[in-house]
DNA sequence: CGAATTTGACCAGCGC
DNA sequence: GCGCTGGTCAAATTCG
């Protein structure tokens, strides 16, 4: 490589250069958008009263966790329930130089702005969004309210589930997190078993999953997510923990479903304007009496193949496989990536996430490698921080009552946790406020 | 031998 | 009030 043509060194300094500066535009949108979203938090808790029944839910929340935290001894079951509704402040920590909120975090779970704290809101709100491809075009327009439903108020806290649908033959997603099966038990209207885990990385962890297979396509492994993590979390977890967050962000943003389970939100508007190709991954459920965020990647439109295949691409600039990208979309792609095109990733993938370059350099290697990812990219980026924006602005989610999917636990939709990508961008690990998916002993 | 999984029983919530 | 279903517990079993 001594002999190098100038024309090429020159390219390739003219790359690097570049991709430091789109790593440094990543930095400072990542930045702004958990500032942003910290005032929105601020500004959605001094004005909630009655705009939307999110709102009120998330006021909800917020006042228990305070009152938690204030509680002299909490209980265990008390714990818990904060731990959903409420992000740690850990994880805010890396954004906070941005945020500076001091006080979203101990309120409200403001948390730090990221995803997981969208998440914790979720938690509180039990909206149901059901994301479609057709929904979400819906949806865009549909940003305002729905008709508050004002059912939220009834509801006091029900833990927000976080379902991923993904083809897989292994009989868990790797996450990342370390689970131990606790039962298992035949659901109805399915042939195959669902299996109950919880979360062994840290005593005490509330958090849980469930796994099934798919009745009508055993190929589709089901995973929900339930509870926030309340320990520190691998990378590789930690990406999930995003994700998932991510995803439950969109759905907070979005103005959610309307009773029947329909999307009609945000959420599916930002999938859309991030992945086109994948628009019809995101699934609400408006059924089950959590909310349930449910990423259905099973439906690998050509779209996302191709997007795959992008981010595959350059195996060289993409060792760890796993896109970890600082927002929402990847992780359906990183799902896929690990399990199914690179299964000989899987154990990095899946665990650990030390290794595997930080997202920066995933995502400016990308750059680099496809200039349809770098568009793919941009309108992610765009479209999550106008989300997170939304998310506050317009939270006025309706939330469904209704009913829609009976089976939408373990049936139908799922929200999507998951890759195994290392999802800090080379920063330390932080707290995922999430769920992780997962993994079991195997 | 210790840890994890399996599996049947038990409990709680919900609909009829 | 009863039955059904989902979720969890805990003893027994299996595996490393």
């Amino acid at each position: 490589m001594e002999a190098m043509p100038t024309a090429v060194e020159a390219d390739l300094r003219r790359v690097v250069e570049e991709n430091r500066r789109l790593r440094g535009m990543l930095d400072e949108l990542t930045r702004s958008y958990s500032a942003l979203y910290h005032q929105l938090l601020q500004v959605t808790q001094q004005q909630q009263p009655h705009r939307n029944p999110d709102h009120l839910t998330m006021n909800n929340n917020r006042s228990s966790l305070t009152q938690t935290r204030a509680l002299p001894n909490p209980s265990s079951t008390t714990t818990t329930t904060q731990q959903f509704l409420e992000p740690r402040a850990s994880s805010t920590a890396p954004q906070q130089a941005a945020g500076a909120d001091d006080d979203d975090d101990n309120k409200a779970g403001g948390g730090g702005g990221d995803a997981a704290t969208s998440l914790s809101n979720i938690a509180g709100g039990d909206r149901r969004m059901a994301l479609d491809e057709t929904a979400a075009t819906t949806s865009m327009e549909n940003n305002r309210e729905q008709q508050a439903a004002s059912a939220s108020d009834q509801l006091p806290c029900r833990k927000p589930r976080v379902s991923v649908r993904a083809r897989s033959e292994a009989p868990m997603i790797s996450d990342g997190c370390q689970w131990r099966k606790y039962g298992q038990k035949m659901a109805k209207g399915n042939p195959c078993p669902r299996a109950y885990y919880r979360c062994t990385m840290a005593i005490g962890c509330p958090v849980r999953k469930q796994v099934q297979r798919c009745a009508e396509d055993k190929t589709v492994l089901i995973t929900t997510y339930e509870g926030n993590h309340n320990h520190q979390l691998p990378p590789a977890a930690t990406t999930m923990a995003n994700t998932t967050s991510a995803a439950a962000a969109m759905l907070l943003s979005g103005p959610a479903a309307s009773r029947d389970g329909a999307m009609l939100g945000h959420p599916a508007a930002m999938f859309q304007q991030s992945f086109p190709y994948a628009s019809s991954m995101a699934t609400l459920s408006a059924s089950a009496p959590f909310p349930t965020i449910t990423l259905d990647l099973t439906q690998t439109p050509a779209g996302t193949a191709d997007l795959l295949h992008a981010l595959h691409r350059p195996p060289a600039i993409y060792p760890a496989a796993a896109p970890a990208m600082p927002f929402a979309v990847p992780p359906q792609l990183a799902m896929y990536l690990p399990q199914r095109a690179a299964p000989a990733m899987l154990p990095a993938a899946a665990g650990m996430g030390a290794r595997q370059p930080s997202v920066m350099e995933t995502v400016t290697a990308a750059l680099a490698a496809d200039p349809n990812f770098t568009t793919a990219l941009a309108a992610a980026i765009s479209s999550v921080v106008a989300g997170g924006a939304h998310h506050q602005a317009l939270s006025t989610t309706p939330r469904g009552s209704g009913g829609g999917a009976r089976d939408s636990n373990g049936n139908g939709n799922n929200l999507a946790a998951a890759s195994a990508a290392p999802a800090t961008s080379g920063s330390p690990p932080r707290l995922a406020t999430q769920s992780c998916s997962t993994t079991s002993t195997t």
